[in-house]
DNA sequence: GTAGTCGTGCTAA
DNA sequence: TTAGCACGACTAC
């Protein structure tokens, strides 16, 4: 994980995710402060686009919903379906799922699998292989007897981002 | 309760 | 074809 220090105050940036879209890379930052080395996030995530991608219309429009989220997560965002990332059938029918999951309502792998008529470990894999988390709101879908993992990884600071966009849902998880 | 094991569906190499 | 997974159910202790 990268990170960028802010000397303005106790406050910094910590890189959250890369967000490839299928036009160029958005970063997710989390404005933090470092507590004895722990990354506490506690304010809004801004969004940046990569220094060297052209701004087109629908990068402008990843960073409108999540900008967007960021504001009011229980505001349904509009989709374009043009945004949606190339991905095999089963990963299309999965994170067009997880785009019904309303805000503020967190589901298991197992019940999304049910739904889907498939299995729980199908439903984690096309979770993990998931280019646009946030957008494709993955982080509402936990494991039966944890919190299941975020943006690949199933320990470390990644389910601390997770932890946070529940927490913003209004859903808190221990 | 919890650790170990296995079945499952899917994907990438 | 095979190994690897963001899981869940079952079993033994």
């Amino acid at each position: 994980m990268q990170r960028k220090a802010d000397s303005q105050n106790n406050h910094r940036r910590v890189y959250a995710a890369s967000v490839k879209t299928p036009f160029a890379n958005l970063g997710l930052w989390f404005q933090g402060r470092a507590l004895a080395g722990i990354d506490f996030i506690e304010q809004d995530l801004l969004v940046q686009v990569d220094p060297g991608a052209e701004m087109t219309a629908e990068i402008e429009a990843m960073r409108e919903l999540i900008n967007s989220y960021c504001l009011n997560p229980f505001r349904r965002p509009h989709f374009d379906s043009e945004l949606m990332p190339a991905g095999t059938e089963f990963q299309q029918k999965v994170w067009k799922a997880l785009q019904d999951i309303p805000a503020g309502r967190i589901v298991t792998y197992g019940e999304l699998a049910k739904e889907l008529n498939t299995s729980a470990r199908a439903v984690g894999n096309a979770c993990r292989r998931n280019p646009i988390p946030v957008i494709i709101p993955c982080h509402r879908v936990v494991a039966r007897a944890g919190i299941g993992g975020f943006s690949g990884a199933t320990k470390g600071s990644m389910l601390n981002i997770k932890k946070w966009l529940l927490n913003h849902e209004g859903v808190q998880f221990s």
